[in-house]
Formats: structure tokens, sequence, C-alpha cells
DNA sequence: ATGAAAGCGCTAACAG
DNA sequence: CTGTTAGCGCTTTCAT
């Protein structure tokens, strides 16, 4: 049990290597302007004193605080946000800069966490997820010095640089295949358990849908919405378990909807592919046969669609993550962006879980 | 476009507010014996001017850095590793601190992290997910100061505290289920394809089937194992691709040898449940009746089993990042631990997968 | 190519 | 309860 081993310091090693700290700092750090015999000489110290810098030290003197942060709406392990993690992380974290999430669970976690931003250097740049900020946030955002940078945030406003997929093109296009496929009742479902009280860019797709089907001639008694619980302003706090019990009577709710619309839909579109896989399962269990009298659509390309080949639009939020860190990168390092705001492309991927509607067949009642 | 607008301090609000930078460091960190008239002008200081604390600039003075690391091997984003760091996360965000993920890709990287670790007060603590230490490495962790606490490691050696489940307990529990179901070939299907040279404490899972396949009196003839494919040293720097390729045709080829066996396994334990369902629904495509000839078992409870009604294990990866958490904190605070090592459950999923083998009846050869 | 010195913004004794 | 005084460990002009 050796007494409180005081930290080992640059000047420890300057003492070592017979040299000053200054010196120590160049030649560690691989500046230029560094006698090579000294270098070695310095090199051998630290590595005999086992020195590593303190990045807090460095931070406080150089002014870069060599970390970025990434906010993400209600958690960090979604299909879509763990990905874009990854990929922020994946292109930061080979330049040296840690990447630090930050969850936002209320509204007021992100107004609170953008007040802490101006005045400190506590990140050199900040890379948000998902989140819809009000015109007055979005003028706040310009004020800060650091550079700010979007993932599928809606508008580009306040923000440096954005990266993003269009989501109102690709509902036009599911829109279109389903329309196409010979579906005359459509409808969109939303993620029944929202897993907190936030409004994030998710939302715009029902909104891209709805305005997709009435541009492909759609009225108001073939398109059936399904919004979420949260939206519908049920209270119940008990709803946000982590029990999937909330999440299958969710679902069976939703196919219970669907079930016994008035006019029932055949063509579906659901937000992601996790909730649509589960649908699905509900659905064929209720004896709906998919694809044959009824198409199921979802959204993402994430893996859990694989297994029962369903048909959705694909995202690479892998992608969309890289992408992002690329541009803070450059924008940290005050390069030129050639293009600060970029879309992402989706793809339709045709599967199993729709085909065309034989004319003239029609469910029965 | 206003000049390099200089942070505001603590002096500033100091300045402001009439006071010593310490009374507005004391104000605003909550501490007592500040007057509250003090306090309030202090705020109100703040407040207007827009202060926030430079973290790094705190981190230097006080020697804490509000940080700790998490390591995880090969990727944040896997089932496992994403549940574990949102478990973490939920805890110590809570509690102020930043959770900085780190990503193994090579055994040196796991090396080169913690050589930078003696010496500076990067961290307040270090939670280490899934990795096998060498002994070197292992008593290297007792010469450091800060905690050391580790997810699922194979020996609790080094660490001041330690969270896992008992892999060999429940993989015993799996064979004593195939083989009550009457079972008599069994096979152990490793995840095929890698994301990356690092050997983690999955592989202790292939031993535990073993060891417990031969306590249950299965002789050699009647065990197979197919193993990844990095196990068996193909150096296919291709097969590390993101395209999902490389999986298909790894999951084929699984399903190739598990059909073309000498003794056909009728009792498969696979290492998790998204290779799991992969290859249910190849071996379902190449004519296997699953569960009625073939039994079929996974590991995690990972939703995508779900959809399937896949038999497996189920751990709970968010609770024991929690637990983890939970114990990181008691010791940065310097709280005695009760329990520094716990095992943490896991528990068998009876689904729609597995089924009693009618006795007399076999595969057709 | 190297050293000396002045901070970076804050905390933490120690006085008062 | 509040102010004074030293640093925390490093980077960075500015000399030399």
């Amino acid at each position: 049990m050796p007494g409180q081993q005081t930290r080992t310091t640059i000047a420890d090693v300057a003492k070592e290597a017979g040299v000053s700290v200054s010196t120590v700092s160049r030649a560690l750090r691989g500046l230029d302007k560094v006698n090579p015999d000294t270098r070695a000489r310095v090199e051998a110290a630290a590595e005999k004193l086992r020195f590593t810098f303190s990045k807090t030290a460095s931070s406080l003197a150089s002014g870069k605080a060599m970390r970025v942060a990434v906010l993400l709406p209600n958690e960090i392990n979604s299909w879509f946000n763990a990905n874009t993690f990854e990929g922020v992380y994946e292109v930061l974290s080979r330049e040296g800069y840690d990447v630090v999430p930050y969850v936002m669970w209320e509204e007021d976690d992100l107004a609170r966490f953008l007040r802490t931003l101006p005045g400190t250097q506590n990140f050199d740049a900040v890379i948000v997820v998902s989140f819809i900020l009000d015109r007055a946030q979005r003028a706040f955002l310009d004020t800060l010095t650091i550079p700010m940078v979007g993932i599928n945030v809606p508008s580009t406003e306040g923000f440096d640089a954005t990266v993003r997929i269009d989501d109102e093109a690709a509902m036009h296009g599911v829109v279109r295949l389903l329309r196409s496929l010979g579906h005359e009742a459509i409808a969109y479902v939303e993620q029944p358990v929202q897993p907190s009280p936030f409004t994030c860019s998710d939302s715009v797709r029902m909104d891209g849908f709805l305005d997709a089907a009435a541009r492909e001639g759609y009225d108001e008694e073939h398109i059936l919405t399904i919004p979420s619980l949260s939206r519908l302003g049920s209270e119940d706090e008990e709803e946000a378990q982590e029990s999937v019990g909330g999440e299958a009577a969710a679902i069976s709710g939703i196919a219970a909807q669907l079930v016994g619309a008035i006019c029932r839909p055949t063509g579906i579109c659901v937000e992601n592919d996790r909730c649509a896989v589960l649908l699905l399962k509900e659905l064929r269990r209720l004896g709906w046969r998919i694809p044959e009298e009824v198409s199921l659509v979802g959204f993402d390309g994430d893996s859990v669609g694989d297994v029962v080949d369903l048909t959705t639009v694909r995202q690479n939020p892998l992608q969309l993550g890289r992408a992002a860190a690329g541009k803070t990168l450059a924008l940290m390092r005050d390069e030129p962006l050639d293009e600060p705001h970029t879309v992402a492309p989706t793809s339709l991927l045709m599967r199993a879980t729709t085909s065309r509607l034989s004319s003239g067949r029609t469910l029965a009642a």
C-alpha cells in the first residue's frame, strides 16, 4: 500500500531527460524544431517514467478540448442512434477526439445543455441528432462559436453543416409503391410507445406520408393514421416501462385498429422496422395474409427485417454519422466545406411483405 | 461577425457580483457557508453573463475528471455492448459524469490504452467490458489508483469490482434442456464472422457448453462444434466487411456443415440470438423442421428473437451496466462495497424453436 | 533548437 | 461567511 503516489508530470520527464518542459512538450507531441537526439532522450525518459499527458491540462492550456459532444434523443441504444453514434465515433476517435454522448430525455434537457455551451470551451464541436429545434434555439446556435453539426434535423438553420435523409421523398416513394401495387386504402403507423416525451424528427415521416398520399390522389376516407400513444396525450407514466409488455399491448392495439377500421387498409407503412416486424407477426396471427392480401412496408433497413424479409426503406445511419463527423472535423480545422448541407440517399428494398393486389380481390368485410 | 469573443470566466462573474472568485465558485456549486443574499447576487450575475463552468479547468484544479471511460470490444453497436453502455450511462450521467466510450479493435489498442492510464488523472474510473486480460495486464491493473470495474470479465483479478453472468451455468442449463428433450447429438455454433481479431469473453461460452456436454454424458461423436471463422485462422481480410454478404455466406456455410454432419445434431445452441435467427431461417429453407425435428437455442434475449419465438438464454446487459456503474460510483466515492464481485442471473426462455424429440423418431439420413 | 515565464479557468486550503 | 494565495499540468509566445 504505497502512499498517495504523486503522478509523474511533464516536469519529471524534463528533469529526467535534462531538458526544459517546453522541449518535452514539443518532443512528445512530435513537433518539428526538435533535435532528433533530444527527442530520443525525451522519449526514453517518458517511457521510463511511464509518462502520458494529462488531457485535462493540455486542454486547458491549449484551449482545445479534443472532445465533441453528440446529442441524442431518448436513448443511445436505438438502431438509428447507435449506428449514427458509431459512425461518428469511428471517424472522430481516429483523429484523437473523445466522443461523448449526451442523451436528452425531455425538452428541458436540450435547453439546459445548450445553455452550458457558450462561454466555456468544453467541446470543440457539437453534433445534434434528430432534434427539432424551435426558432429561438436555432437563432441561438448562430451565436455560438464552435461548429454545430446536425444529423436529420428538419432545418439547416443554425447549423454549420447538416446531413440528413429525405424523409418526405422516401415516404413519397412508399406511397407510390403502394398505389402501383393496387392498394386503394392505405395506412401509416407510428411507433406506439415513445421512450420519452420528446418530439424528434421521426415525426416528419407521417407528414411526408400524408402529403404524398394526398398528391397521389388518396382522399381522407382511404387514409388511416395510427399515431403514437404519446401524441394522443395519453399521460400514463406506466407506459415508458422497460417491460416489453407495454409494447406488445400497444402492437395488438394497433392491429385491432387496423382490423376494425371502417375502410380497411391493404397497404400499410410503419415508422420503423422494429415495429413493423412485430405488427407483421400480430397481423398474421389474426389471420391477415401478408403479402397476398395486405402489403406491409417498414423503414430503416434494420437487420430485424431480414429474418422476415420485410419490404422497407433503407437508410444508412452509420454513413450519416461518418459524414457528419467528417464535416465536423473540417469545421474544427477551419477547412472550407464544399457542401455544408447534404442529403444522403435512401432506397426502397422490395422483399416479401409487399405484392400486387389482384384486381377485383377484396378483403372480406 | 464579432471578433474573437473572449469567454466569460468566473472572474467576470465575481466582478459583476462584487465578490471574490472563490465565493462565486462556492455559490454556484451550491456549497454551504454562503450567505443566501450573496448567492442570489452571484446567481443573478452568472445568469446575466451566461456563465457556465469550464469542466476542463474545474477538473484540473480539483483533480477529479468527472469522466469515466468505458472500454468496449469491437464495436459500440452490438446488442450487448450498446445495452451495457446505456446502463452505465444512465447511472453515471445522472451523477454528473461524462461517460466516454473507447472501442478496442485489436489487442494492441487495449494495451495502449492501459499504458496511458497511470500517472495522469484523465478518468476517475474505468469500466472494462468483456475483455480477456492476461496475467500481466491483470497485475498491472492492481498498480493503478483509480477504480477498475469489469463487466463479464473472466477473472476478477485486478478489478476492484466486477459484474457478470455465469456463462458456464447458463450453458449447462442449455445442455440439460437439450438432453431432457431427448437430443442425443448436439452442436454449438459460434458467431461466424467476428468484427475484429479480438478474443473477448463470449468465447467462454463454447467451453462451458463442451464442459456441460461432457458432464451430461455426451461423447465426442455426439458433439459438433462450429467455431467462428476467425478461430480457424482464416486470415481473409475481406471478411470483416460491412456487407451482410459475408455473414449470409457464413450462415449458409454453417447450415451446410450441420446438414452434412456425419452424426447429424438435433439439438443446436447458437452463441447469440442474432446469429440464431439467421441460422433458423436458413435451416428451415433447407427443409429442416424446427422445432419438430430439430431444436434451436439462442443466447441473449435480444428482441430479434421475439419475432420468431426463439428459445433462448436471457441476460440483461442494461442491468449489468447499471450495476457496474453503481459499484463504480461507490468506489469513486470511497464507499465500501458489500459485495465487490456479483453474478447476475440468466434465465432460460422456452419458446417455439425447441420441443421434445419423439422417441424413436430420427431424421432421415 | 531550446529555455523562461506567463498564463488557461478554476479549486482549495488558509486566513480573517 | 468571505477574500487571499497558491497552484493543477500543460502550452505558448518570446527570448536566446
